[in-house]
DNA sequence: CTGTATCTACCTACTAGTAGGTAGATTACA
DNA sequence: TGTAATCTACCTACTAGTAGGTAGATACAG
């Protein structure tokens, strides 16, 4: 056995896929307790909160994210390659309805009525991935490989509230394809030497 | 007085400030009855239940949508116009912080958790939503008023999440000014004969 | 007198969180 | 090595407060 016990991994885990199904308030303590077994109280001992569970979820959430990012770029694939895998990623997880949707993009959108410690963590997670995909969006510009009209910021802007609202589409049509359907013009417009049909 | 007391509109009202603050979960009829000014127990007589009040809201929330385009369209403007009053409107919603997000788009990104009667309606506005998009599409593409790489239907969808994912940018930013700063290129590049600094 | 709208008063189920305790593993030390 | 102290992880049983919802009385308009 670990050093560390795993039930507070699993209460995570638990948390996770209950957050995507419905949000802050579309969960109890009570809910995770019978899916890890566990009683109620026994929760708290981990987490003396909610906040507390919720701000771990998603600050741990956007440590994954840092760490699958710079995972990512290990090769030094080009500007193209990262959009691509990025948009691949996700379409897996829906597809395979591993994660139906991003946890931050879910917490944003009751933004207003989360706990402020939560909110805080989420807003840190979009500057992240802003400025991730404004970076790959420079690059792409200079190099040349990406078909870039506005500005750096504004395109990575454009392209995350895309993912997102595909996201939210794929959910609301029921239907995992929709993402793809979606991003798949979407990346096509965006490199230039993409010659359709090939590949 | 009118005919129909307006304590039920006054209800909607409150619960669609509720909702797109926090969701389906996020409030309850204590918080209604509070700021209507009545008790609890009157918002049962309006609503028997939360399901009939937000099921009732989002059907009227369609019905306004339908009205609300078909008056768009009542002088027969261009497919560049139709986008750009269309995404207007949304700017000025969030700007003056009337309505800073669309009700279903808010719900759809929590649909597992909703009650069936209240998804079925939030299904219904996509598809309305997606099919006047595409429609719009379909036009601009034939009358070469658009620039239409993929299919209308596949733009029109693109185009709907970018507009979902930059309402919850704007909120994870609390800056009012991004949706307007992504959809602004976005719109630029779907209209070939548009002069960037003209207008 | 009827129906609408509202009220007070209540219900049951559930919420997050607490109090206090137990079994077992780990550590400190004589 | 034996044993006492401490720690981890969990438990039962409880709290105050809130959830959605109901029953029945009252106010009032046509």
């Amino acid at each position: 056995m670990d050093r560390l016990s795993n039930t507070a991994d699993d209460i995570l885990a638990a948390a996770q896929r209950f957050i995507v199904a419905g949000g802050y308030n579309g969960f109890s303590y009570a809910d995770i307790a019978e899916v890890v077994g566990i009683r109620k109280a026994s929760i708290h001992h981990h987490f003396p909160s909610k906040v507390d569970l919720v701000q771990t979820l998603v600050r741990r959430y956007l440590e994954d994210a840092v760490a699958g990012m710079t995972e990512l770029e290990r090769n030094a694939p080009g500007p193209p390659e990262l959009l691509r895998t990025y948009t691949g990623f996700w379409a897996q997880c829906i597809e395979d309805a591993s994660r139906p949707i991003c946890v931050c993009a879910l917490l944003a959108s009751e933004l207003p009525a989360l706990p402020p410690e939560v909110a805080v963590e989420v807003r840190a997670y979009f500057q992240f991935l802003s400025g991730w995909l404004t970076r790959v969006f420079e690059r792409g510009a200079e190099q040349g490989t990406l078909t870039v009209a506005a500005a750096p910021r504004v395109e990575a802007e454009a392209f995350m509230a895309t993912v997102h609202g595909a996201m939210i589409s794929a959910r609301a049509y029921g239907d995992v394809l929709t993402f793809g359907m979606i991003l798949a013009p979407m990346l096509q417009k965006l490199v230039p030497e993409a010659i359709p049909g090939k590949g």
